[in-house]
RNA sequence: GGUGCGUUAGUUCAGCCGGUUAGAAUACAUGCCUGUCACGCAUGGGGUCACGGGUUCGAGUCCCGUACGCACCGCCA
């Protein structure tokens, strides 16, 4: 037997029992005479002591174990003469009787601890090392929990888990696709599945009612620190409901998951927010409500006054940073250099403090009489010590972009982005289409299935640009965790769908007959959501990217560092495929 | 496809205006130390300064290119 107790479990109750640990050495510590071996397991850490007095072998073969070694210890629990309150098993040690080596091991190449020595590059070379340490697998564990309470929630509502294939045909619309080559049909190619979408739907005409799968999805399109190539949603579909309907399932959901892995009750109702809302005040789809500062818009205010820059521009806006009138001169030209970076593209940062007096001091004033700016002030309802901050621009969708990254910024540096408050919100009345420059077209904003909102489908055939759609997306602390949408189930609104984006009725059919051809036998109205997973877990745990909540992800460049993938295949391989590879421009060895 | 930052010891980093033998911390090794727990003390080994080119009497340092890493924009229905 390799051990009786994990290395988390053995407490002062537990004195003068005879036990068996099996675990890693973390750190092994002499004190002349006296040796100490911290023992490591997934449970926790336990201290083995050795005593030359009591057997000189057995503590030289102590000092000679390495840091990782896997060892077997024999011992009896003691409680310890100096204690340490830092650990749950502190109040004990193991004095050991029987040591036995399982296995040597190199030097890690850094410190497997909470504060480890290494940088995120060679954690994920040795990624299975990285996992030892506390840090990361309690992102692994929270992540587990997470899931079954996802699955216990969901089976208390009557919801089916039922796996969907991956290999499937790829989709024109949305994000590329990863592709995987057919042997059995040479020339052929199945697709991985950006998200089951169109499955779910065909489970809806079924019958299943109700489903939901815990499911990886895989796009083609370049990462981020919230953004990997696969990733896993927690896919859900109803039959029979309205948005309504799903709002509530889901909402509850996340009412139930704050509760068990946070212990965070949220009783009221989460907050909703028409999409034009969103992008007015907050000039983002997924606004972070943890802090003020919305928008105003001063086009009434400050136009008119030989300003050029203002007088000419189709949007100005500001927002009011409480308290922040003591912003130095520095730190405002460090802001303007921020919102001129080329990722945001402002072209300038007009300020204004509201000073102690009332009055109104401002990098404009000598376009601006004081009254104008009392009367901007107004606008903001600004007390003296806030600090304004103005962006304006020709184009107003930008210029509230550019704005919205002033505003999280300065959520930033105030500290009002507390990671452990949780402000949740249900975008709704997404616009059912967005223009696409590159394609020319209208594009779906959610995807080709959605339903439009009832009352808007009149406009399908006049505007179909104002046309909104039966869509929401949840968003927690300006973290997009899930959206959804009611699905279109009459064939003729499928087919008119397809029409609108610009697909000829033959690739429709030949695209999505599967499915319009099953909405002919009798589909249900549906709906449904997915929420993202790693984002959920990644929300929970403080992270900064989903990667840590990961047990093997992909670096920036879509690589596996600890596996060395993607790799060119052997040329049997490729001849078992009946593939040639030719790249297109072919790198010089 | 683009922008920014980075690449120096096993690891994390410093290295100023270009100038002697490239440093620190940590890890590692050896020795001392009988209550440590980020133990302490002493000693020691450890470097193709990412790669290629250029400027210069002289390059870790300046310039150009390439590769790689991170963040972001585009992209992600």
């Amino acid at each position: 037997m390799y051990r009786t107790h994990t290395c988390g479990e053995l407490r002062l109750s537990d004195v003068n029992k005879d036990v068996t640990l099996s675990g890693w050495v973390q750190r092994t510590r002499k004190m002349g005479g006296m040796t100490f071996v911290d023992l490591r397991d997934r449970y926790g850490i336990t201290q083995l002591v050795f005593n030359e007095g009591d057997d000189a072998a057995l503590c030289e073969q102590a000092n000679k174990l390495g840091r990782e070694y896997v060892v077997q210890a024999k011992g009896r629990v003691c409680e310890r003469s100096s204690k340490n309150s830092h650990i749950p098993t502190g109040d004990i040690e193991i004095a050991v009787t029987g040591l036995t080596v399982l296995n040597t091991s190199l030097t890690p190449p850094f410190t497997i601890e909470d504060n480890t020595d290494g940088g995120d590059d060679i954690r994920m070379k040795f990624r299975y090392l990285d996992l030892r340490r506390a840090a990361v697998r309690k992102n692994l564990e929270l992540r587990h929990r997470m899931t079954m309470e996802v699955r216990r929630y969901l089976d208390s509502q009557g919801f089916l888990e039922i796996e969907t294939p991956m290999l499937v045909g790829s989709t024109p619309e949305g994000a590329r696709d990863f592709v995987v080559p057919s042997r059995m049909n040479p020339g052929q190619f199945y697709a991985l599945p950006q998200s089951p979408q169109t499955l779910k739907q065909l489970l809806m005409v079924s019958g299943m009612d109700r489903y939901f799968q815990i499911v990886k999805c895989f796009r083609d399109e370049d990462l981020r620190a919230d953004r990997q190539p696969e990733f896993t949603q927690i896919d859900c579909e109803m039959s029979f409901v309205e948005q309504e309907d799903i709002i509530q399932m889901f909402e509850g959901m996340a009412k139930h998951l704050f509760k068990e892995l946070r212990g965070v009750e949220l009783a009221e109702p989460f907050q909703r927010m028409p999409w034009s809302e969103a992008m007015k005040y907050y000039g983002s789809d997924k606004p972070d409500l943890r802090f003020g500062m919305k928008f105003v818009e001063l086009m009434n205010v400050l136009k008119g006054y030989g300003f050029s820059v203002f007088d000419n521009a189709a949007y100005i806006g500001g927002i009011c940073a409480e308290g922040a009138a003591h912003y130095t001169r520095k730190q405002i030209d460090q802001l303007t250099d921020f919102v001129k970076k080329p990722q945001i593209g402002a072209k300038g940062l007009v300020y204004a403090r509201v000073e102690a007096d009332g009055n109104v001091k401002s990098s404009v004033d000598k376009f601006y009489p004081q009254e104008a700016l009392q009367r901007m002030k107004e606008a903001f309802g600004a007390h003296p010590g806030d600090l304004i901050l103005i962006l304006s621009g020709d184009d107003a969708m930008k210029t509230r972009k550019q704005l919205c990254e002033l505003r999280l910024e300065m959520g930033n540096q105030l500290g009002l982005r507390d990671k452990n408050k949780f402000a949740c919100l249900w975008v709704v009345d997404f616009p059912m289409f967005e223009w696409s420059e590159e394609e020319g077209r209208l594009m779906a904003m959610h995807h080709p299935f959605t339903h439009p909102k009832s009352e808007d489908i009149p406009m399908l055939d006049t505007h179909p640009e104002d046309v909104r759609a039966d869509a929401y997306d949840m968003v927690v602390n300006g973290v997009e965790v899930g959206g959804g949408s009611i699905r279109i189930h009459d064939p003729e609104l499928q087919a008119k769908m397809f029409e609108i984006l610009g697909f000829t009725p033959e690739r429709a059919q030949e695209q999505f007959g599967f499915l319009m051809n099953a909405f002919k036998y009798g589909a249900p109205p549906h709906g449904g959501l997915a929420y993202g997973l790693d984002r959920w877990v990644s929300l929970f745990a403080g992270l900064d990217s989903i990667r840590d909540c990961i047990a093997f992800p992909k670096n920036n460049s879509g690589r596996d560092v600890m596996l060395d993938a993607p790799a060119p295949l052997e040329q049997a391989q490729l001849d078992e495929l009946n593939l040639v590879v030719a790249l297109k421009d072919e790198k010089k060895g």
